[in-house]
DNA sequence: GAAAAATATTGCAGAGCGTGCAACAATTGA
DNA sequence: TCAATTGTTGCACGCTCTGCAATATTTTTC
């Protein structure tokens, strides 16, 4: 059991407010485009005053674009660290980042919603990996203490490290892009995981690699 | 002799207009705080009316981000297509990236700025690679025909060949991203051209690759 | 080289965004 | 139940961005 749930009256209105604006930007982009929505009738679908929408995001793109998803379980990333759980870096990145799919806080609804607007607005899509800065960062952070782990002689060269782990870093965002936006095109009936869709890619990235070594 | 520069006067004000904008954002930018900046600021610096500047930029920030590189000559473009100019798939993205780079219609002064801009707010940077989507569609494009000459076998299978290609796309750009910010976090003093820490970044890739694959 | 056509710049009006502030309301903890 | 804390709301204000019509500039045509 890793939390016991945080509640208390005042999280969990909290919490129920920044979904229905959720809920609220979404529906009604996806009813009448994106530009003809407006904070005015976001807030009134929401239930709250236009300026409270405010208090939440700091714009109707933040909404639509959703958060971060929150970081790993100290336990799972601690393991990561130590080198597991498969000890190739790039598989168990991609498992990590599966699991990061999986724990998201947003409901399915409003996940099949953004990933509706995600296809027609494609230029949002690129916006909300531009909103990941800090996730990115965080795992920059992780990548390095591991591959300070997985090769002592790198640790002695900090620059080095940090380069390379940042490095890591991106080439695995790139193939999380990847699972996205296959995800995002795959046919709607089959509700195949976004999780299992990052597998697939962190596999074929593995399998371009061992081609292109080859080479 | 590539092309014989298309002048005109009309053209060359355009061009003119357009750096003396991005000139002026930039270095308000940087005087004063990106938030302290406004159009109306901007416009007087670079003596244009307000409602001009909205003719050549859709907000102040798509003037700071400046704007995709232009693609290639196809002359390039075919030798890359073709399975040129090495033969390894990377290694020629790379080059093709680095080139890209040098190519870019900004003055270096622009260019300047615009990295000292992304040093101190971060969140620029992931702005502007948000804004390359066009870019790397285009890429995209030209990394599936390379892919479809390379093996026939995946050429029959366009829905494979179309992820592996995006799959590709991706990894080089976050390549790409790395060497951005390795660049922009550089010795100011040292003036290294993006070119050449793209070239280091693709190595990096390669030699991380390679290393992954024997494990 | 002057008139006509094409294209750019500008001002204006107006809808919408986003923030600071201060009043008010709800929740929490004692 | 009272006091402290935290959240919501309305209001005012400045800035962003767009459409439109008038004006200015460049290009084209003859």
């Amino acid at each position: 059991m890793p939390a016991p749930e945080p509640v208390g009256l005042r999280e969990r209105k909290r919490v129920a407010t920044r979904q229905a604006i959720q809920r609220a930007v979404l529906q009604l982009a996806l009813e009448r485009g994106l530009e003809h929505v407006t904070i005015e009738e976001v807030s009134r679908e929401a239930d709250i005053s236009p300026r409270t929408f405010f208090n939440y995001f700091v714009s109707k793109e933040a909404a639509i674009a959703g958060d971060s998803p929150d970081f790993l379980d100290d336990e799972q990333l601690e393991t990561f660290v130590a080198g597991g759980p498969s000890g190739d870096l790039l598989r168990d990145l991609g498992d990590l980042l599966a699991d990061a799919a999986d724990h998201a806080s947003d409901s399915r609804e409003t996940i099949m919603l953004r990933r509706e607007l995600h296809t027609r607005y494609p230029h949002l899509f690129a916006l909300r990996m531009a909103g990941m800065k800090a996730f990115e960062d965080d795992l920059t952070k992780v990548v390095s203490r591991r591959l300070a782990n997985d090769s002592p002689e790198l640790e002695k060269d900090p620059e080095r490290l940090a380069s390379r782990a940042r490095l890591v870093t991106l080439v695995a965002f790139g193939a999380l892009r990847h699972a996205w936006s296959c995800w995002a095109d795959a046919d709607r009936s089959s509700d195949q995981p976004l999780a299992a869709q990052l597998r697939d890619s962190f596999d074929q990235l593995e399998h371009l690699l061992v081609q292109s070594a080859r080479a």
